[in-house]
DNA sequence: ACATTCATTACAAACGGTTTCATTGCAAGC
DNA sequence: GCTTGCAATGAAACCGTTTGTAATGAATGT
């Protein structure tokens, strides 16, 4: 490959004045710049961009955390960040952290080591319990979709309390008073909000809370298909299935099927997330979108800023939701 | 940030016994050894990465093409990939090129300008054409899951004639005769390949093929409902609808459900890729499984192989695929 | 006692660009 | 004609590692 030097040397110039032809072109006299640009093309000369980036002791790379890259809803959010990396000439290095905090941490180090920016993560763990130095660390950092927005950090995402309490409120409308929660995992706030967000609905119109009829499991189609053969085998009265994501509730309806349910008239279910095959369920989901390209861009905004301002917006931008009203809760008479 | 110098003085060494403590320990005294390493500790020195690659020259990155990556196959795909990378200490840059050859150029070149020291690529378009120097170029390039066959440079993928003949002669068995073909994007290899897959399998028990029953859409199931619609608007008297991809087949349920249709009584519809959702389909999906996970797993061994051994593995590698039978497709009397 | 070997460690070059600072040449101003 | 200023360009330092080669000293062999 071609170097700077071979260019200079075919052009007549020095090593400086290619370099500004690239940089700064118009700081080269009209024949100069031509005569540069002429050897390069020649010798079809490509800056190396390992030596350019670490001079400039930057990457232009940003890392992405994401727990699963093949679920849809974070792949949706990798997309969002994508579009924003590209339009501010950013490389993404994607990690598919399984939620591994050790690989997590490795993550984070790789921009103290100059191997990325800046990393946005996308699970759950902040950035506090993934470094040495907890707190005190200064990286450019930024949390999305399943964050705590009560750190030191921004965060993007929704607000999942009042989704969920959207959600609960619309159940109820319809005249749903016994309403089983299909969870996601039981340690994850991201669940533990949403469920705040139903009891707030019922407890605002003063239809107590079952704690009994609540199960917990991986916020997968799986998941929703135990949990709700356990729930459906425990309670037989309820009319409605709150679940804490489209594919549980995709797993639900699959399990209600089997069981021989007719939907929606023999139990109403709810999703959460809006992912794009909720619509071609059958019955198609009733569920709360969540703006997840969305998420992503604003994301990745943030870390340009970050990046570029070497200031820390100390923002928790909540985006917001909708309720998406399909076919698979019914009215209650 | 400290630097080996830093380190080195600290230690009472020269930064390039600091170096060795890293890279090859045995080379050092015990008590230097101890020295430098507890130096290195207390500065909380690590060794910059952007350095150390512009010095081997090398990036220990791939950069993974992925058309979509918002789609549930190529997110898979992707995951495989990731596994073996981290396995063999290789990052991922993804690039979501959206199919589109400028960007995918833009990819390649990355190669050259040391961003990146190979390329997988998702999408269909070979190397040649996205290379000023076409078929002569030669970078490490693996191209996966929608590759042809016959290039100079190695492709992992299934044989997607066979598996549609799979497919199709499992419909023609189930008593189908009357078959509709909702196919992709028409300009696809991957949409002839399994076009003339089906045709074989027609061929083979004398059916003649209906030239007039294939409708081409997009690979989504947006796609999937709108051909449907045109085509059962066209054809009344289809008994069952192959579709090439499960994305298609749950736009074409969909559309089925819609206008009336009993499924499977009243039309069978068949699947490709088995994506996780078919399974939870109503019906749910019978469709032919493509090994995404693996075909990325492999296609970054070759690619390892490819930048360690400096040799270009001549493989086309074809991955078995399966028929996976459930309730979308039903045996006619 | 001297040469030889070996283990340790230091020195300095190299990787391929960018950028600061200095130099040159030319035009304008007096 | 001489100074001044500016545009264009070059020389060289620099970024933080790694590594080939040289140097040092101790141990070994004769």
């Amino acid at each position: 490959m071609a170097q700077i030097r071979d260019v200079a040397k075919l052009a007549g110039v020095s090593p400086a004045t290619v370099s500004r032809a690239y940089s700064d072109p118009s700081k080269l006299s009209e024949s100069t710049l031509h005569r540069v640009l002429a050897a390069a093309d020649e010798l079809k000369y490509k800056p190396s961009s390992l030596a350019q980036l670490f001079r400039e002791k930057r990457t232009n790379t940003v890392l992405v955390m994401v727990p699963d890259i093949a679920n849809v809803l974070f792949a949706r959010v990798v997309s969002g960040i994508e579009r924003v990396a590209v339009e501010n000439k950013y490389n993404l290095i994607v990690s598919d952290t399984g939620d591994d905090a050790a690989i997590e941490a490795v993550g984070v180090e790789m921009v103290e080591t100059y191997r990325a920016d800046g990393v946005i993560q996308l699970g759950e763990r902040p950035l506090s319990e993934l470094h040495p130095e907890g707190e005190q660390c200064a990286i450019p950092f930024v949390q999305a979709i399943s964050a705590d927005p009560r750190g030191r950090y921004p965060t993007v995402g929704i607000d999942d309390r009042k989704a969920a309490g959207m959600m609960a409120s619309y159940l109820l409308s319809q005249g749903h008073r016994r309403i089983g929660v299909l969870a996601g995992l039981e340690n994850r706030v991201v669940t533990q909000e949403r469920l705040a967000g139903f009891k707030d609905s019922l407890a605002a119109v003063d239809v107590p809370f079952d704690e009994v009829a609540v199960e917990y499991d991986t916020y997968s189609m799986a998941g929703g298909e135990r949990a709700a053969t356990r729930l459906l085998s425990r309670k037989g009265d309820l009319t409605a299935l709150f679940c804490m994501s489209d594919e549980i509730a995709i797993g639900a309806i699959r399990t209600a099927h089997d069981q021989g349910f007719i939907l929606p008239r023999d139990l109403s279910i709810s999703g959460f997330d809006n992912i794009e095959f909720g619509k071609y369920c059958t019955p198609p989901l009733t569920t709360v979108m969540q703006p997840a390209e969305q998420i992503g861009e604003v994301a990745m905004s943030l870390m340009c800023d970050m990046l570029r301002g070497q200031t820390m917006p100390k923002t928790h931008e909540i985006l917001p939701t909708e309720l998406v009203v399909r076919a698979s809760v019914q009215k209650l008479p």
